[in-house]
DNA sequence: TATTGATTGTTTTTT
DNA sequence: ACAATCAATA
């Protein structure tokens, strides 16, 4: 019998077992993906299907991206698995442009800008073409769906009558322009412009898709449609692209993952083997049933249903608290108690829907001194003081980088302003050069002032760039020490210190990364025998995450350790292509800066803080591929979870109305972090809840509703007066006054006005839907309850919280209204 | 140029 | 409530 039934279940086996051509497996939650990923990569390698470097697997996190390489060398040793191409998205697509940066214009050090980048490049855009600045970020949102989408600013399309649209695509190719004058690329581009290089180049394309004998993705739910391009050409060549996901489990629509991509696999894949994955290791059968009342609901889905060998467990628990300080409070005993019993608090989790949750949380587990961990995206990495000394170093890898440049020209303040920045910026463009090539131009229209404080920071960087090498840690410490940057904290007291402190902590993130690399570049090739026991952190040299320097440090230091005899294996007399794209690998180089900026850029430090028996707190999101023991879900309340948002009760695109794709994905939410229990699940709500400033009644969540009454228990309270009510019936003394929550003061003027912010489309707002698009269309005339009648001059934003600048009257002049408080006059 | 007061926008955020 | 950003000022 094969040795593999043993470990694997019938379908499992089927999956690991599947030869050639598509293969989709809907991997149920707790259902062992990972197991049965990497025993397939197994396969594969075992019966010479493909051999290491022919193999891709692609992640969406680093942290998936780790684990799978770890469990795949414990099934094929870390040889063969440090050979495979094991990487997120985005490590791949970044490896990908810097082998071949050259052929898209840029060069191997070119910067990766994130979302604060992003904005404050998209801004330098909009102001270029003479546009407000304001409305960069809506810009920036339509530019990243448009990158999700795999639209570069040629192919965008925009009909005529979508104004704002028109003004988007405009300020998307400028800002375009500018990232690739300053050598950088977004998170975006290391999808879409590896697209783009595809497509310019067949030779490259073939280079890659020829190599890449099978694709294999996890969590493909979540592919936006860029993703699934570049997933379609990689694996175009040999047609083996296994993808393995969830439909149930995608919750990143709103950041453009598209879930018709799995849903539609096999129409686009025609051949495709399906696999369900439905026997679920993780949860008792009552926390799965219950799950699943809940994601049922939801019409369009590949049918699943989770089963479990296991037992029956405890029910699914509801508790209603009276407010959110009430509802932590408890929550908190009730992870005490679990404690006192025997559970670690590194087994326990609480989810809530948005960060902002947390606060009731933290100071109720900190009140009963419980440990507990807030697990947040990449905190650290966003601090100002880390993005300060990041931009110094970029600017001295890649001088270019106008991002980097304006972020550090004034800090620590040398007497930098906007003026002189102006002036620099004015230089540049009449050159049509970088900002610091504007520096070194000796443009004698820059005036001399603006000359004379620009001279001492150009020659500040050059110095900077003379003194930086290789090591990450060296040039961090140059850089706060040269720059004056830790003296300027020094004079800021306490909160410098911290500041202090955090650089200092990266420093030694550094030293990490430097030493790593130097170890990896020390790598002797491993005396015959059987394989060492795997260590807690098995150092596999991974040409993706572990990025990429170490690893051309690792093949040239040590080629017999990872050059293999499959690498040197040459079938017949031809030359093994595969050697000599290996072989290619290793010709070029980097430093440890240029990977530690890498992995600045990519790498959150979520896994970082992941020591100690802690509670773990974080959002629903986060809470994705996780499991605990027992699990704690907060505010299942309507309007906090499903979001007010989905309801249509707030956003942009504020109707009034549901919006039943949102309400799927809320659904979706809630199936994830149920699913994540193994033994205990508590779903808690409160009466009322202050949000936004202020208290708010909400109804239970329709998801409470919606749970089974025979595998719950605490239902029958929902309906139950709240004590206050009680004593307001028997209680003839108390009047309806008493009854609500009284202000101290009146509730603050501003208040008053956001309670109309979110009312629904007002009777104005019913008029102009009657009047059409056009009503509001820069020209138009409208009238509006304060300002009297005035003429659009722009438009920002869509829908009914669209902005327009409106000159009224000569009173009152120019001003900025929203659409909803105006009429077509 | 830095400090202030006012205004604004607040889900989620793997990379 | 609250943080971040903006606009007016000293």
């Amino acid at each position: 019998m094969d040795p593999l039934a043993k470990v694997l279940n019938p379908p499992q086996l089927e999956a690991v077992r599947h030869g050639e051509g598509p293969l989709l497996i809907l991997a149920g939650a707790g259902s062992g993906k990972t197991r049965v990923l990497t025993h397939r990569i197994a396969h594969l390698l075992r019966e010479r299907l493909a051999r290491a470097p022919e193999i891709l697997a692609v992640t969406f996190t680093n942290k998936a991206a780790g684990e799978l390489r770890e469990r795949i060398a414990k099934l094929v040793g870390p040889e063969d698995a440090s050979r495979l191409w094991v990487a997120t998205f985005h490590a791949a697509g970044a490896r990908i442009l810097r082998r071949e940066a050259e052929a898209l214009g840029l060069t191997r050090s070119f910067a990766i800008y994130d979302d604060a980048d992003q904005l404050a490049a998209a801004k330098r855009a909009s102001a270029d073409l003479g546009f407000d600045t304001a409305t960069a970020k809506a810009h920036l949102s339509r530019i990243d769906r448009w990158k999700n989408a795999g639209l570069l600013p040629p192919e965008v399309r925009v009909p005529d009558y979508d104004v704002p649209g028109k003004t988007a695509a405009k300020v998307y190719t400028q800002y375009q322009k500018a990232l690739q004058a300053s050598n950088a690329v977004d998170f975006g581009d290391l999808i879409v412009r590896v697209i783009e290089l595809f497509r310019k180049r067949e030779d490259v394309l073939q280079n890659y898709a020829g190599r890449f004998r099978h694709v294999l993705v996890d969590e493909f739910q979540d592919t936006n449609p860029a993703q699934y391009q570049l997933l379609k050409l990689l694996a175009s060549v040999h047609g083996n692209l296994c993808v393995v996901g969830d439909d149930d489990q995608s919750i990143y629509r709103w950041r453009g993952a598209e879930v018709d991509n799995i849903l539609d696999f096999p129409r686009h894949f025609p051949g495709t083997r399906t696999v369900r994955l439905e026997q679920n290791y993780r949860s008792s059968q009552r926390i799965l049933s219950a799950a699943h009342a809940i994601i049922e609901k939801n019409e369009r889905r590949a049918e699943k249903k989770l089963w479990t060998a296991a037992g029956e467990g405890e029910k699914v628990r509801v508790v209603l608290a009276e407010d959110e300080r009430d509802e932590a409070s408890r929550v908190a005993s009730e992870l005490y108690e679990q404690n006192a019993r025997g559970t670690s608090y590194a087994e326990m989790a609480v989810f809530y829907r948005a960060n902002a949750q947390s606060r009731a949380l933290e100071d109720a587990l900190r009140a009963r001194r419980i440990p507990y961990r807030v697990v947040r995206g990449r905190s650290f990495y966003d601090r100002a003081e880390v993005k300060d000394v990041a931009a110094y170093l970029r600017l001295c890898v890649n001088p270019r980088s106008d991002g980097d440049l304006l972020r550090v020209i004034n800090v620590p303040p040398r007497g930098i302003g906007d003026t002189t920045v102006d002036h620099l910026r004015a230089s540049a463009a009449r050159q049509g050069l970088s900002l610091w090539e504007a520096l070194g131009s000796n443009d004698p229209e820059l005036p001399s002032n603006a000359r004379a404080k620009l001279a001492p920071f150009k020659s500040l960087i050059d110095k900077l760039r003379e003194n930086v090498s290789g090591s990450a840690a060296d040039a961090i410490e140059r850089v706060v020490e040269m720059t004056g940057y830790e003296d300027r904290l020094r004079l800021e007291g306490e909160e410098g210190e911290d500041r202090i402190d955090n650089l200092y902590e990266l420093v030694g993130a550094a030293k990490e990364f430097d030493a790593a690399w130097n170890e990896a570049s020390g790598l002797r090739p491993q005396t015959p025998g059987p394989p060492a026991p795997p260590v807690e952190k098995p150092l596999v040299p991974n040409p993706l995450t572990m990025t990429r320097s170490q690893y051309l440090k690792a093949v040239r230091a040590a080629p017999g350790a990872l050059g293999s005899e499959q690498t040197e294996e040459v079938e017949g007399d031809r030359p093994d292509p595969i050697a000599a794209l290996a072989a290619a690998d290793r010709d070029e180089a980097d430093t440890p800066l240029i990977g530690f900026l890498e992995q600045l850029a990519l790498v959150g430090d979520a896994d970082a803080a992941e020591s100690g028996d802690r509670v773990s707190l974080m959002t629903l999101h986060a809470a994705k591929g996780l499991e605990f023991d027992a699990v704690w879900m907060t505010g299942l309340e309507e309007r906090v979870f499903p979001s007010s948002r989905s309801l249509g009760q707030t956003g942009p695109l504020a109707s009034g109305e549901e919006d039943p794709n949102e309400i799927a994905e809320e659904r979706r939410l809630c199936y994830v972090g149920m699913t994540r229990a193994r033994r205990k699940l508590t779903l808690t709500l409160a009466r009322c809840r202050s949000l936004f400033g202020e208290l708010r009644f909400n109804q239970p969540s329709r998801f409470v509703r919606e749970l089974p009454p025979d595998l719950t228990e605490g239902l029958a309270a929902l309906d139950r007066l709240s004590p206050m009510q009680e004593r307001a019936r028997k209680d003839v003394f108390y009047d309806d006054y008493d009854q609500r929550p009284r202000y101290v003061d009146a509730p603050p003027q501003r208040n008053r006005m956001r309670e109309s912010r979110y009312e629904p489309a007002s009777k104005p707002a019913v008029k102009l839907a009657a009047a059409g698009v056009d009503a509001l269309s820069p020209g138009a005339r409208v009238k509006h309850p304060t300002f009297g009648v005035g003429t659009v001059e722009d438009e920002d934003g869509a829908g009914l919280n669209r902005k327009l600048t409106v000159r009224f009257a000569p009173g009152v002049g120019l001003k900025k209204v929203l659409a909803r408080f105006v009429e077509p006059a």
